[in-house]
DNA sequence: CTTGTTCTAGATAGATCGTTCTAGTTAATG
DNA sequence: CATTAACTAGAACGATCTATCTAGAACAAG
């Protein structure tokens, strides 16, 4: 039982990463990954039962690479953790900057894209955002007594998480880099006024402050 | 030369943002289209030349529907501008939590999933983001002097867009409304602090603020 | 009614899809 | 060397895909 030296596998995975990146997961065909990576179709389903099982492994594999290229700087070093954050966000610009913004985070286009129809396509995703997430609330944490006492750690992560990949999908779209700049800079604009040394009124729990207001009506919403 | 009075092209265009919308556009086959619109492929493609003629319909319908739906409420109050917009996320997420929130913002999936393939789809697309960002930014310039002077609204309202839409991406793929309501929340922080006659440090006008600070490395930023 | 146009019907083409199958090659083990 | 398992090769399959084609029905106008 000789388990080989094999680096298809490898080239499948890189190559169909690269396909998903550019044009998405259903626009690229098994044919053309199999070309592109100079193996067979028999290769190909020796290693994954189907394609969905590539994706899988695809996303382990772009997940990893995120962490490296855009996190990847920040255990060494003892410096701020708030600088240490944007210094992420100024990774990952240069990282989208390097293809003109013509592709996005491509964890939050096969998100979009994909989440429905496989489940466990969809759970993997999850988890790699919650990690994201857990890794922010952590540096968040550790700025500890810079931030006002009653910052929920987590909801600001979230928050941080949602506007960076918010940005970089509008930044795609628009191919322009101002939807990305403008989270940033209202993001340094918001923990400019955090560290502000000012009495926060009480945060609300619920999405929406429970002061009267206009209820605007759902329609048929079923319809978009 | 007698146009009828036809519901078939409004019926194609119905059903096909309804299966775009939970399916994607992808696998979302014409003849399931057809099928489920009681068309033939004689009608549709009597009315669109192609797939993606219909899909351009589509998102112009949905971009109709989601102006009534989410921004339905702006136009006839002399409410608190501020109010009004949260009363925008309110109407959101009572769209959204109708639904679970399994399936998000139908634009911004299909954002993900087509904008490359596509280049006329993804210049509708970002039209349309596009007039979603300067609706808020009117809403922020309607509120005066209530914001710091030297905000950009622009800016602002894009980091808004940028938020919300990233939550309601997360929330989809987690399945929880937790991505979203953190937006609304740490949104609902950030105008507080805004409107706090705080003296705003200026803000940085490039996306990472010129102190020093660790560079990270690219790496081989080509295959994520 | 006749003419002209819009719209519908549905079979079918032609390509592409993911996957399977059989056969063969390569490499490790005893 | 012999054996066995890991891996490769590539033709072929059935399903499904978008789009076309021919024919006719519905309707407006003269």
């Amino acid at each position: 039982m000789g388990p080989r030296k094999t680096t298809t596998r490898e080239r499948l995975i890189t190559t169909a990463a690269e396909l998903f990146w550019r044009q998405g997961y259903s626009q690229t065909g098994v044919n053309e990954i199999i070309q592109q990576a100079k193996a067979t179709s028999g290769s190909f389903y020796h290693f994954f039962p189907a394609k969905e099982d590539l994706l899988l492994a695809v996303i382990d594999h772009m997940s990893e690479k995120h962490q490296k290229v855009v996190f990847g700087g920040l255990g060494d070093s003892a410096a701020d953790p708030i600088e240490r954050l944007f210094s992420v966000f100024s990774a990952y610009r240069r990282h989208l900057a390097a293809n003109d913004f013509v592709f996005g985070s491509p964890l939050a286009s096969l998100s979009a894209e994909v989440s429905e129809n496989h489940p466990a396509v969809r759970e993997k995703l999850s988890d790699v955002v919650e990690g994201w997430t857990s890794q922010i609330e952590g540096l968040l944490t550790y700025a500890g007594p810079r931030l006002p006492v009653n910052t929920d750690r987590r909801v600001l992560a979230r928050f941080i998480v949602n506007a960076m990949e918010g940005g970089v999908l509008q930044a795609r779209v628009s191919r322009s880099a101002a939807p990305f700049d403008a989270s940033v800079t209202q993001l340094r604009t918001h923990f400019d006024l955090l560290q502000n040394d000012v009495e926060l009124p009480k945060a609300p729990s619920l999405p929406v402050r429970s002061t009267p207001r206009r209820e605007t009506p759902v329609g048929d919403w079923k319809a978009w």
